[in-house]
DNA sequence: ATGACTGTACTGATCGTTCGGTATAATGTC
DNA sequence: GACATTATACCGAACGATCAGTACAGTCAT
């Protein structure tokens, strides 16, 4: 929302660490000024509006993020098998070959799901509008490209989530591997 | 473990509800005792061990339940089929048709992660174990049937996510009704 | 010397937990 | 049947710790 000054910027990585794998409510400002460096202070100087602005400056990185690292690399040259490939690459390495949570779905749980359900809406349907684009442009009929590309999410999340609570990031890598094809088919 | 009193249980319900929905740390005595009608003292004297003890005895109902009513009635008689239906129909009843969480996720994101994932481990296991019977009883080859059983785990925990996240429980719905012919498929 | 930044000290509120005590009902003793 | 004892269920108040947030004086680079 509001012009993110550069500094706020470095701060980003620590933070979203921390959410996506403590939410909303398990991150206090000690454990955000203890991963930061940085005391409470200088938190407010640079977050005023507190763990609430932390969370959308991070929200706001990751929505540029998805959208010129994952997003675009959908809407370059190639088949649609290849392209997707490429977005599935991007994103398992994003989520460290699923052994880090998604903010997304973190931020869903908790106290503060109200807050940002908004922002994550709006973020999970530019994905699946990226892929459905995908795949009406390989020849699928409109309906069939949005119930695939919603399924897509659907896998992306319950890999994750699988992958984390069983401790194995295979199941993770295998679901994505298979993505592309499974959406294709 | 320690055999729950019976009025332990009354309280599982409301317990339920508040960790699904906020996860461990998002839930606070005080919301409990609000939820349960009961003051933190009482809270006290029937989970002398306070909210761990509440998380064990809530995930050991839980444990029970999903023995009882979604497991075993994969045992029943019908096609494999019908039996993957009847499970999904009680599976999407248990979640709201898609509107609560799944504690186990919940559970899985925050500071107490450590201390519950065996738990959580073992009963997605169970739940994985009992899908894959049905599917080799059924003519799969064993491997097979264990990848299929996980994709179905992955899906049901996935359309939690998303329904939850997008406000439309028609996901969840959608993906638990198209399920069991994806097993079989 | 001005503005960006930070450390220290502090606030009131809430956290999980414990203490002291009360009401009720069951149990044992005579 | 009367009375003391015990167990169960509950509560208000308070504990020390930590919470999010603020005030302010200092430091630093420019």
């Amino acid at each position: 929302m509001a012009k993110p000054t550069a500094a706020k910027q470095t701060y980003v990585p620590p933070l979203l660490d921390l959410f996506r794998q403590y939410g909303y409510d398990g991150v206090s400002l000690s454990k955000i000024s203890q991963a930061t460096g940085l005391g409470k202070a200088s938190l407010y100087h640079h977050f005023p509006g507190g763990k609430d602005d932390m969370v959308i400056t991070v929200l706001d990185t990751l929505d540029q993020w998805l959208q010129a690292t994952a997003l675009d690399t959908l809407e370059s040259d190639g088949g649609a098998l290849a392209r997707l490939t490429r977005m599935g690459d991007r994103i398992c390495e994003a989520y460290s070959h699923g052994q880090k949570p998604c903010m997304l779905a973190s931020l869903m749980l908790g106290s503060a799901k109200d807050d940002f359900q908004p922002q994550v809406q709006s973020m999970l349907r530019r994905w699946m509008g990226a892929i459905a684009a995908v795949l009406t442009q390989a020849g699928m009929s409109e309906p069939l490209a949005q119930e695939r590309s919603e399924e897509a999410l659907i896998a992306i999340q319950g890999a994750l989530i699988m992958a984390r609570a069983m401790d194995d990031s295979a199941i993770f890598e295998r679901t994505m591997e298979h993505l592309p094809q499974q959406l294709c088919r």
